[in-house]
DNA sequence: CTTGACCTTGGAGCATACTCCAAGGCTTAA
DNA sequence: TTAAGCCTTGGAGTATGCTCCAAGGTCAAG
């Protein structure tokens, strides 16, 4: 298949799948490329991408999807390796629902604080 | 004051600072300059600054604090005119919110699966 | 007069994840 | 033959919020 059927059926664009390959990301030897040097996919990269799809739906980043697939090809990953990752990962994103939360927190008290008299609510917004 | 003492006792960078005044954030006429064209800062940026700090910490970007700004100045805010803004931003949070939510959502059954008997995990692991 | 500590500017670079463009080649059908 | 529609490349641009750099001016102390 060419990049552009490959795009249709994953739903990333052809400059995305080109800048997926720049990066590492996916892989394509030169060997599949044809004699006009357009390239060519075997269907199963589009498991592939779709696995992408999902980790990136997770929160994963391309470089954190890239160190995935360094310890296990990404159709064969496996838990003993990847555990760890998907640990911090999870570490990561509590952190960030807590950092969140506290925001939340504080507008919430902002808002308190004009629904009052208002005036001069930010003065009292401290810390 | 000379923009490295501001930059001490605000607790911005001086490259920060010059930042924000050429983003717009912070203003500084022409006069405000010395003879040997050096910054001079009137101590009242300091609260300024401090504002400013606190509307990023919670969570506010650099134009949405210029937003603010607009709507009236920084030190004497008025709930009436940033209201809205503050409302804007509290969805714009909780959005975020769900989102993470759900990616933790998704994680954790990803390591559940890993518990078991693993192999295929991401396998299962659809939608 | 020199040294060190301040200040100035414009511009480049970083990280992330793309998107878009120009200039050109290949393929296929009418 | 020509036009449409596919493909190629390298490089620039986007947004965010800075940071760092070079080259140079200024100022106060010794």
């Amino acid at each position: 298949m060419q990049i552009g059927e490959i795009a249709k059926q994953s739903g990333f664009s052809k400059d995305t799948l080109r800048y997926y390959e720049k990066i590492g990301l996916i892989l394509l030897s030169k060997q599949q490329r044809g004699d006009n040097n357009y390239r060519i996919y075997d269907g199963r990269i589009l498991q592939e991408l779709s696995l992408i799809k999902r980790l990136k739906s997770v929160g994963f980043t391309l470089n954190e999807i890239k160190d995935l697939k360094r310890m296990g090809t990404l159709d064969m990953i496996s838990c003993g390796t990847v555990g760890p990752l998907v640990k911090e990962k999870l570490t990561k994103i509590e952190a960030q629902l807590v950092e969140l939360q506290e925001q939340k927190r504080k507008l919430l008290l902002l808002m308190q604080a004009c629904t009052g008299d208002c005036g001069a609510a930010f003065e009292g917004f401290k810390e």
